[in-house]
DNA sequence: AAAACGATTGAACAACCGTTCAACTATAAA
DNA sequence: TTTATAGTTGAACGGTTGTTCAATCGTTTT
């Protein structure tokens, strides 16, 4: 897709406000940046994955108590740790037969807990 | 979707940390909260809605610019004006043939804004 | 070495979602 | 009132995505 960009198709709207369309582009974010916040949030836009960091905020868990918790198969919840993992968003020990994950920094803890306090109004 | 029911059916693994669940399970947060939080970040996870609210921040855009700023058609960003306007995430204001959105309030600005801090690592 | 178990993976299927297209509404101009 | 323009809407299409299922990997235990 193309982001505002300055030979994009106009739409066949007349009167167009051309300055403010102008003034708003040098302010409007990097292409790039615009994508990796919607895939950041795009990970958080998931209900088992948002499950699945509340759990293991603060103490790890394993896979299989994470799946027993949240009344998933182990499979399915290892997908969604593949993704978080790969967002970076969690980290894993291995331990024996187990792998447990917690949370990787307190940056999401931070979004979460803001997204919170907008919900509850 | 059931989202950690204690009756829900286990996994087949037999090491469970039961004491381990039964806290996790305690301290997560109820239900709907859950789908809230994750239904509030599926909205901004599209690049197309974020853009939108980066566009209209700040000073009102009408729809027919907002279109060419993002090279999108009238059709596309206004279905996704109606997805931001059911969320409370912008408001608009009529004036002629003319439809100009804004933000609803500041706290989706700081939600992205710490995303941003997040993503730039 | 073989069996058992926790975890991962890939394919497949269904459900979801964003854009397009065409039709429609509403406001303004002629 | 007729015409033109800004915006909205519903259906449809194609792409994405989450779960299931079966197979597999890695570690531990016997």
């Amino acid at each position: 897709m193309r982001l505002y960009e300055k030979n994009a198709p106009l739409c066949e709207c007349e009167e167009l406000h051309s300055d403010i369309i102008e003034k708003k582009r040098e302010a409007m974010p990097d292409e790039n940046t615009l994508y990796d916040l919607s895939d950041f949030f795009k990970i958080l836009g998931d209900s088992t994955r948002v499950s699945i960091l509340f759990a293991i905020d603060g103490e790890p868990m394993c896979v299989c108590d994470i799946a027993n918790l949240l009344g998933m198969t182990k499979s399915a919840v290892s997908h969604q740790l593949k993704i978080l993992r790969q967002s970076d968003l969690v980290t894993y020990r291995k331990s024996g037969k187990n792998v447990y994950y917690t949370l990787a920094d307190d940056h999401v803890r931070d979004i979460i807990e803001k997204a919170l306090e907008h919900i509850k109004e």
